[in-house]
DNA sequence: AGGGTAATAT
DNA sequence: AATATTACCC
């Protein structure tokens, strides 16, 4: 089933007359797979049966070097099963169905990639890749020694390649480019490491980089697409099938994990190395890092073997909607203190993206919020009617944010909010708390800005001093002065049975209990914890 | 070293 | 126009 080194030594015009397995329930879909298949020139031998199937592989394993197995909702444990069976067959999932969890099962249970139907000729095309992933990557435990020979030929192959044209090998050319100067290489380097997927060589973890446009239509979209769509709104991940394979990527991990935002960086057109074929496959919220030229003063002149310039290293972020919400959600996550470049870029996994990117952003994003420039910026940055809106600010440029904070200072609450970021909805990561009686929620076009200024992200690390964490929604407020919120703060904190004032959230259980562990009081009631707070 | 801000460059 | 970069300070 595995080429061997006779399989691919020498391998007249590879992967034409690669062996394909081919299982789908669907019989048009099967034929329509199959046909473009033998375009391709694969080999398709094709099943509708999976005990067929599983019966063609076990009683002949050489048969076939990959398996392209459909998934349906009810097919599920003939499907595992069959890869079980074919442990050592490159094996891809297609199906109709967005699961995550089922995606997630497959891969785990040794699938090479689930692919969504319908099939792109380019997903098509690429199957050939999990077949040298496989030869070159057999698990840890069988590694065939009749294996090896291939590894060498395509390495040499490789190093040929390199030689003789430049622009050919992507991954290398890759590698000499991040291992560049900056922390943004740094992590398109680690992100290359982490997630090794062999039919997306040139996407690190959802990040696509566009440098040759001659590789760039090579690219199977693999399994960034579907999750995409669940991402907005329903974080939920909770599918029938397998929860247990998911929860450990909860709350915070859950939003980022279908990372597919994709950050490119685009072909100087000034190095000299072609054109950029920008190609999006993705578009509804890619995150784009495109390069600006600019060579000045750092010494990005790297060069590849051939003395190719690959110098392009301004990366620029499209703060994109999808991108912009992450963003604020890390932000409001981490609170008004802790929402500095670092750590918000923590929270915001997203790859490719830098510290500066980051600050810049947050930069601009807390002059909105202060409004320091209120009249240009309110007519670039909010598409409001409501003239009134300019005339809510103060005179006053407050600063909202310390440093330092003066103990006098007038709380910058219930600024305008402009529509900032096309979000028409709460980040989901976090959960304001409203009492009873309150609205539960915000029209949209207030919604981005409004928790910020005055957003009380739970009392972690809170300390009831601190004024930044001390702010309410009422315009009232506007006239608090520390005492006054102090006093807010402490009343609700000595009179718990009472709802907190708007705007509030409650602590979390992770920090109440952390508070209490500080205290000495380490055993808490189960159905305190039970209770939790997701945050 | 890293953050914040403002000015400036692209 | 939106971002990045820079300079300067904390």
């Amino acid at each position: 089933m595995v080429c061997t080194a006779n399989d691919l030594h020498g391998w007249k015009d590879f992967p034409k007359g690669l062996r394909v397995l081919l299982l789908d329930g669907d019989t048009s879909s099967a034929a329509e797979i199959k046909t473009k298949l033998e375009e391709m020139e694969y080999v398709v031998v094709s099943y509708c049966n999976e005990n067929d199937a599983l019966s063609a592989i076990s009683s002949k394993p050489e048969t076939f070097h990959v398996a392209i197995v459909e998934v349906t909702t009810s097919n599920h444990e003939g499907n595992f099963k069959f890869l079980e069976a074919a442990k050592d067959l490159p094996t891809i999932m297609i199906s109709n169905i967005h699961c995550l969890s089922t995606m997630m099962k497959c891969i785990a249970l040794g699938a090479m990639e689930f692919l969504q139907k319908p099939l792109s000729d380019d997903k098509l095309r690429n199957i050939w890749q999990h077949v040298v992933h496989k030869a070159f990557n057999a698990g840890g435990s069988a590694v065939p020694n009749s294996l090896k020979p291939i590894k060498e030929s395509v390495v040499s192959m490789l190093h040929l390649e390199l030689e003789n044209s430049e622009n050919e090998n992507q991954v290398e050319k890759k590698l000499e480019i991040l291992s560049g100067d900056d922390d943004n290489n740094h992590e398109l380097l680690e992100g290359s490491d982490k997630y090794p997927a062999p039919s997306t060589p040139q996407q690190k973890h959802g990040m696509r980089l566009v440098d040759d446009g001659d590789c760039q239509d090579q690219l199977n979209s693999s399994l960034e697409k579907e999750c995409g769509e669940q991402d907005g709104e329903s974080k939920s991940v909770e599918t029938t099938c397998i929860n247990s394979l998911v929860e450990g990527t909860s709350q915070v991990e859950n939003s980022q994990l279908p990372d597919r935002e994709a950050i490119k960086e685009e072909e100087n057109s000034a190095d000299g190395c072609g054109a950029a074929s920008n190609i999006d496959h993705d578009t509804h919220d890619q995150y784009n890092i495109s390069s600006s030229e600019k060579n000045k003063s750092k010494p990005c002149g790297l060069s590849n073997p051939c003395g190719i310039k690959v110098s392009r290293k301004k990366l620029k972020v499209d703060w994109t909607p999808e991108l912009h919400r992450k963003f604020v959600q890390a932000v409001e996550q981490l609170g008004v203190n802790q929402a500095i470049p670092s750590r918000i870029l923590e929270l915001m996994k997203v790859e490719g993206l830098t510290r500066h990117n980051v600050a810049s952003h947050l930069q601009k994003y807390r002059m909105h919020k202060r409004h320091i420039l209120p009249k240009e910026e309110d007519r670039s940055w909010s598409h409001s009617k409501d003239p009134m809106r300019k005339n809510y600010y103060p005179q006053r440029p407050v600063m909202a944010f310390p440093p330092p904070y003066h103990s006098n200072h007038i709380m910058p609450v219930a600024p305008i909010y402009p529509p900032w970021g096309h979000m028409a909805c709460p980040s989901p990561g976090v959960q304001m708390w409203v009492p009873p009686g309150y609205p539960p929620w915000r029209p949209p076009e207030i919604w981005p800005w409004k928790s910020y200024p005055g957003h009380i992200s739970g009392f972690e690390n809170a300390d009831p001093y601190d004024k930044s964490y001390s702010i309410a929604f009422s315009p009232i407020d506007l006239q608090l002065a520390d005492e006054e919120i102090d006093k807010v703060v402490k009343e609700a904190i000595s009179k718990p049975w009472l709802p907190l004032p708007l705007g509030l959230k409650p602590p979390s259980t992770e920090s109440v209990l952390s508070e209490l562990s500080k205290q000495g009081i380490s055993t808490v009631p189960s159905h305190i914890n039970g209770s939790k707070v997701i945050q």
